[in-house]
DNA sequence: ATAAAAGTTTCTCTAAAGTGAAACACAAGG
DNA sequence: CCTTGTGTTTCACTTTAGAGAAACTTTTAT
């Protein structure tokens, strides 16, 4: 029986966390801003609900935890393909880009 | 009145043209292979529909008319962010990208 | 309190994105 | 023919993703 870590925090958490409370102007900033901060956010969610720790995810990916973490955090910014890897190799899905013409 | 320019193509033809036909197993790797085969085709299509050059969504993005044919080509893959500034600034559209959980 | 697990940060290296400009190819139209 | 518009390709350059490992911090469990 795989018990909850307690690491892991809610999405809200986790951006409080990191880019300060809702409302504020540098966390409304960010929100409003490009993607990569949706991304990293994205990513740590899906992971979370899968209830993989980083490291199990960079495994399936094909990367490392470091590089995980960085993503997540918005240090580095992904690819498109490396996006789709995380995603599909990672969780099993399919990523979907679209644009509506 | 917009002559429509008959440089333009299909997405068949601009396919057919760069990775061969379909059905051949060059293409069809290619379909199967990651998104970046997809951005380029999907971008040169929302292009297409708008009615624009190449010049003309690189002014937009704020970048130039060669990179747009790389990307396009596939020849350079996107970051996320480039992505979305191509759809955003360039078509007036949203990125979405999605995890289903 | 200690150890183990999970996550973050730092470091170095390389492959590739991103930029800019210029040259080139090529078709359409005067 | 020549010119114009559109797209492609090449070149040189800067920045950053991507990799790998290691040190470090923080959290969780014993």
């Amino acid at each position: 029986m795989k018990t909850r870590n307690k690491n892991l925090i809610t999405l809200e958490e986790f951006k409080e966390k990191n880019y300060g409370k809702r409302g504020t102007k540098e966390r409304d900033e960010l929100e409003a801003g490009y993607e990569n901060f949706k991304i990293g956010a994205l990513i740590y969610n899906a992971r979370i609900e899968k209830g993989m720790t980083q490291e199990q995810l960079a495994e399936k990916v094909g990367t490392t935890k470091s590089y995980i973490s960085k993503i997540e955090n918005n240090i580095k910014e992904a690819r498109i393909s490396t996006l789709q890897k995380i995603i599909e190799l990672g969780f099993g899905d399919t990523l979907e880009v679209s644009v509506k013409l």
